[in-house]
RNA sequence: UGGGCUAUCGCCAAGCGGUAAGGCACAGGACUUUGACUCCUGCAUUCGCUGGUUCGAAUCCAGCUAGCCCAGCCA
């Protein structure tokens, strides 16, 4: 049986045993995004590892959206993250829950609270409160409407529910402990009065829990065996315990944190891409700079490729930031066997075989994945004409060089062996034209063994190229600087986009318009930029670089 | 003398008292119709530090050190 990679982690043995001891008969988990922005490559982890762990055991996965503050909310958030939790595979099954079809639960066992001399409605003001609260390393003291009577409470806290009063007037707190060391559990807001729109329950409140006591609740009422979340949530477990052993739930599920995500110089991060997004500086949440999913969707990340990329860098409770090389290297694995390649020319210079014949074109047949046969192959026209990639000819080449330079012969890819012979430079000195002439009896398939050539190198026919808007993406963050300064705000990389409008790929003689997925092999995957593509030229996001294809070796 | 958590190769990460898995990255080499891919090879006498227990410790104990999180009517 296949075994899932990404539920052999601590959080498994953690499972294992609670099933062994009996605490839980089954397991049952959940992602409870609150709608409030895009997801990114850390939900990404936190959804296959609740998914896979709900699948390794063959329990049950909630899409539970928390959406408990409405002021930060939207719909427009809600349908997007259903998407890409569609997209990465996770199955939600019968449908998407919503912490807001709980409020009315929620509001009664908060009711019991009150009436169990556990909870009380405070008068203090948020200055007020904060300065009861004490500090990190002294004590706070009670409000002074700690010991109001329980039916005083609980008719003021009916009076909140039915709008008498005004946002920030009162809270309902729980009663526990102002000296404790643990900051959360002195005597915590658990409601909140907030006259907003909510986009699921309209105006039917206008009085809001607050995580600490609403996220334990949504749990319990769904069954939730294994909550798991991240480690900044620590702190807050026997908060969690609190809540579901006061409101009397039994079945209590169990929270168990894990470390974040993070990718070394990139920006991850809600708060930072929204600022990136709302100022403007890169396109929208599907920018190919970001991480968001959308974006690696749209820069041709395959949702294996990001499962891949999770089971490899493992889950634990250590804090680290995985090595982008390594997300890279997945997208590159995923794709290499499973996607037809192309050739491409990102920076042309004309390539003109003198001894092929003027105007004669012939049709090459060339192999859409050497690695994988089963995709068969295309006809690309060749003719005497060609683009080559400005880097792919040196008139001095350095030692170990192997492309075309003069006097040397090279192969073109999917065609004949060229020989350089001499070339062109314009006034400034920059070379347009290198001439070259063929060997016939070096065309691919026909066996040729006579003699070696030490490169290969891309081509595209001139006459028939397809000229394409190629967008080269820099790290949008300067990878010198670090991702954050002193200040704590993002150093840009100014040179993030670069957009390269001369490059040409080979044409689909097959008539098929896309290349989404197609990949380019010296150049790195790339995929159609089906959002920006108003005009009729086609836009390609190159995803990944290839490990040393465009270096020159080292010395 | 607040509380919680973490520390194993450049980056992740196994390890759970019996003598340091694996992946990414990197470096050599072979192969090659993509300097890619693939294939070999190399890459921690050592597990933050210092003591202790033990025949034996990355694993147990004690004490240090460093880093992260917590003082929203955010989640």
């Amino acid at each position: 049986m296949e075994r899932n990679i990404i539920a052999q982690n601590f959080i498994g043995q953690e499972i294992d045993k609670d099933l062994a001891e009996g605490v839980y008969t089954h397991v049952h988990t959940r992602f409870p995004p609150e709608p409030n922005g895009y997801l990114h490559i850390g939900h990404a982890k936190s959804i296959l590892l609740n998914y896979g762990l709900a699948q390794e055991y063959q329990g049950k996965f909630n899409l539970r959206f928390d959406d408990t503050n409405p002021i930060k909310e939207d719909v427009e958030y809600v349908e997007s993250i259903k998407e890409d939790v569609r997209w990465l595979g996770a199955d939600w099954g019968e449908k998407v829950l919503f912490a807001s079809d709980y409020f009315e639960e929620m509001y009664q066992r908060a009711e019991l609270l009150i009436q169990k001399g556990k909870a009380y409605i405070c008068a203090l003001t948020p200055d007020e409160i904060r300065a009861y609260r004490g500090t990190l390393t002294e004590p706070g003291k009670n409000s002074p409407y700690r010991d109001r009577p329980i039916e005083d409470s609980l008719q003021l806290f009916r009076d909140m529910r039915a709008g008498k009063f005004q946002d920030g007037a009162l809270v309902l707190r729980a009663k526990i402990d102002m000296a404790s060391p643990n900051i959360n559990m002195r005597d915590p807001i658990i409601y909140r009065v907030a006259h907003f729109h909510h986009h699921n329950t309209g105006d039917a409140w206008c009085i809001y829990p607050m995580y600490d006591y609403a996220h334990p609740l949504e749990d319990a009422i769904e069954g939730i065996t294994h909550s798991i979340c991240t480690l900044e949530f620590e702190d807050h477990r026997p908060l969690y315990d609190w809540f579901v052993r006061e409101c009397e739930y039994p079945n209590p599920p169990r929270q168990i944190e894990f470390a974040k995500l993070y990718l070394t110089n990139v920006v991850t991060g809600k708060r930072y891409i929204k600022k990136l997004v709302d100022e403007g500086i890169v396109d929208g949440w599907d920018d190919p700079r970001l991480v968001t999913i959308a974006a690696l969707k749209r820069r041709g990340y395959t949702p294996e490729s990001l499962r891949l990329f999770i089971e490899l860098a493992g889950v634990s409770k250590a804090h680290s930031s995985a090595d982008v090389a390594m997300l890279e290297y997945c997208i590159r694995e995923d794709l290499k066997a499973k996607r037809p390649r192309r050739m491409a020319v990102l920076d042309p210079i004309k390539l003109i075989i003198d001894n092929y014949p003027e105007g004669q074109v012939e049709y090459l047949d060339a192999s859409n994945n050497m690695e994988n046969p089963d995709l068969g192959s295309r006809k690309i026209p060749f003719g005497k004409e060609l683009y080559i990639e400005r880097e792919d000819f040196m008139e001095e080449p350095p030692k170990k060089y192997h492309r075309l330079f003069p006097g040397n012969e090279v192969r073109l890819m999917h065609a004949y062996f060229v020989k350089c012979e001499r070339f062109v430079k314009d006034a400034a000195g920059n070379v347009t034209e290198v001439h070259c002439t063929y060997d016939p009896e070096t065309k691919v398939g026909t066996g040729f063994t006579g003699r070696k050539v030490k490169g290969t190198i891309h081509w595209v026919p001139v006459v028939e190229a397809v000229q394409v808007e190629a967008r080269l993406y820099e790290n949008i963050v300067d990878e010198e600087k670090g991702v954050y300064d002193e200040a704590g705000n993002l150093n840009l990389n100014p040179n993030s986009l670069q957009k390269i409008t001369n490059c040409y790929v080979e044409p689909n003689l097959d008539g098929a318009k896309a290349y989404d997925s197609y990949q380019f092999v010296r150049n790195g995957f790339f995929c159609v930029d089906v959002k920006d593509s108003t005009s009729d030229k086609l836009v390609f996001n190159r995803i990944v670089s290839l490990k040393s294809s465009f270096q020159l070796p080292k010395k």
